[in-house]
DNA sequence: CTAGACATGTAAGGAGTTACATGATTGC
DNA sequence: GCAATCATGTAACTCCTTACATGTCTAG
């Protein structure tokens, strides 16, 4: 049970090909980013966990000698599709945008105008991101077995970031209409 | 900055009116599920810090005299405004279902179909709720100065519902369309 | 009289990030 | 030579959930 979500992100990875905690970390940051993050604090321990359990193992690769590449075992396999048989756990959102917004009676409109502004930016530049990396999978592994779900895990990330975008956009109006800042509240 | 964001989010709630623990729990737990969430593990050591700090106080309110009830002091407005005005960190998404999909090919379609399934009757179950807490702001806050961005906060989860939907719709689909689990695949 | 909601809290532990420490290699 | 990237790890800490412990009140 320990090292529990994190465990399987791993096996999952070294699953397509062995790989190091380096680059399991740059593939959470890249290409996972939108719906699954590891950090290294994570990730070292528990592939030598993982390597002590037996569910993966060092592996050569002809690239680059200097780090250490993990595969997944046949033990490793089974373990992943144990998990991926078991239900999956809610989808958990923290988002402190809304979280500022519930309260933004409080706060100018124009700090508010900022945030949701900053958070349009952010949206738009991962649907590009997302644009980018479908480009690449349809170059690189369009023959791959996983690729029509790769592209599944794409597309969930599209639509909600379109989604992220439209709501900007209506709450910019939304915040907009407001009244000013200028007439000070009298509140306390 | 200990109890970084719950101290706000706390804050956040006392605002509207005094409250207790389990109020604020159950506010958490129904009207702000998605897209936030607080345990009770967090909130009543959170509470007494914060009545400590003098950022919230006890109030008497007439309803019901068994809790303890919190309203906010003027330091706890003026602490919340602070924090409204600083940048929002960026928006959390840890979603298993589409780790799993990430290595789809490993299951089998009639799994993962299961899985996609479960996801869309809970968004349907979320949209229901979310139209239900609308209609109830509309009677209840119709001029609540905050009113406008409570309709905000729930537009942002009826856009990622309805994305989630959509995308469950395609999600189903694709796993439909791949070959079944009758002919047993030689791998290992 | 009992199940369920209301109510408050603690303890333990799991999960996850950040900062730190270290060092090799590559490109400029 | 220097900066950036590649690479591995640890320690401290925050954050958060879960399980436990306890008790009241209300509706059936």
């Amino acid at each position: 049970m320990s090292r529990s979500r994190t465990q399987f992100a791993i096996l999952a990875l070294v699953r397509i090909q062995p790989m190091s905690g380096y680059e399991i970390r740059e593939f959470c940051r890249t290409r996972l980013r939108h719906f699954w993050n590891e950090s290294f604090g994570q990730i070292y321990p528990t592939l030598t966990q993982l390597a002590a359990d037996g569910l993966v193992r060092p592996a050569e690769r002809a690239d680059n000698p200097r780090a250490t590449y993990y595969e997944l075992t046949e033990p490793g396999r089974a373990s992943l599709r144990e998990w991926l048989a078991r239900a999956a756990s809610p989808r958990m959102v923290r988002d402190e945008l809304l979280l500022k917004l519930f309260c933004g009676d409080e706060a100018t409109p124009a700090v508010l105008l900022e945030h949701v502004t900053v958070a349009r930016q952010q949206a738009q530049a991962e649907l590009d991101s997302l644009s980018e990396a479908s480009r690449e999978l349809e170059m690189y592994a369009h023959d791959h077995p996983d690729n029509p779900y790769w592209q599944l895990m794409l597309r969930a990330g599209r639509l909600g970031f379109e989604a992220r975008l439209q709501w900007c956009a209506e709450a910019e109006a939304v915040i907009a209409a407001r009244p000013g800042p200028d007439k000070e509240t009298t509140r306390g």
